[in-house]
DNA sequence: ATGACTGGAGTTTCCAGA
């Protein structure tokens, strides 16, 4: 099973690009992220002729976590679904959507597409709604699931997770997506129980990074960060066969600013 | 020359993204 994770920046900027990788991978599923469209306003039809079902949580121009899947969903799961406090984050249900799936060899996987905050600048309110939300997500997580089930959760986290995930980490140090406090909220998120599978595969290779800014010809000098991520409960382990960055779309026509990251599971 | 950002809202320019 072909799976995949893509902040598109505008479904309706990249629908044609997000068809184009569809097919040209031939990708089971695909967790998009920031749609910019609202729930019902999701240009489906394409992927529906092409044999995906449409799992999209959006809001109006801004956030926006969709599932593309070839399987259909035996349950939806929409936000901190179930949680108390969940109105103190009013915009999660953009920000996060969940299926369950059944395979033929295996009962209750659960996929996610997530979004979480940019927190820009650091040290605005903004930015600890962020460092919140990743620890209201562990308390949601922890909630509805144990470290033994079988979770891929994959999204945009706006975290470079250790200095190997930017181009430069003494210029970086300060900024959003790679201050001290996010990175840390970030491990401890993954204490649930979850891997980062891509450093699981190559724990000390540098320069692998799914986002790069649109200014400075920074793709063209693989001047980035890897804040998109693939995650795995243990179960999970040993059906990951591979883990990869997509560069390709990040160079064809008008591109979104990330690339895709895609795993291959023995499922 | 050492090098030009993008999408959305909404109305001409601002905000958010990372």
């Amino acid at each position: 099973m072909l799976i995949g994770t893509w902040n598109i920046n505008s479904i309706k900027m990249r629908k044609d690009h997000v068809e184009r990788f569809l097919q040209d991978k031939s990708i089971d599923l695909l967790a998009l992220q920031e749609t910019k469209v609202k729930t019902e306003e999701f240009p489906g039809f394409n992927f529906k002729k092409l044999g995906y079902e449409i799992y999209h949580q959006g809001g109006k121009g801004r956030n926006g976590v969709a599932i593309l899947s070839r399987i259909k969903a035996e349950r939806i799961i929409k936000g901190f679904e179930g949680l108390e406090e969940e109105e103190n984050f009013p915009d999660v249900k953009e920000r996060i959507v969940g299926i369950k799936i059944n395979l033929e060899n295996i009962d209750e996987l659960w996929v996610f597409s997530v979004y979480i905050p940019n927190g820009n600048p650091v040290n605005s309110e903004y930015y600890f709604y962020k460092l919140q939300f990743l620890w209201k997500f562990r308390e949601f997580l922890e909630k509805n699931f144990t470290k033994e089930s079988l979770l891929i959760i994959m999204g945009d986290f706006n975290v470079a997770p250790e200095e190997i995930d930017v181009y430069e980490p003494e210029i970086l140090k300060e900024s959003i997506c790679f201050t001290e406090r996010e990175r840390k909220s970030f491990f401890a998120f993954l204490e649930f129980g979850l891997i980062d599978t891509l450093r699981m595969k190559y724990p000390n290779k540098k320069g692998i990074f799914t986002w790069w800014d649109y200014q400075f010809s920074a793709f063209k000098k693989n001047q980035g960060m890897r804040l998109d991520h693939i995650l795995i409960t243990n179960p999970l382990k040993e059906k990951l066969k591979n883990i990869w960055v997509e560069k390709g779309p990040r160079g064809w026509e008008k591109p979104s600013d990330h690339a895709p990251v895609l795993a291959e599971f023995d499922l």
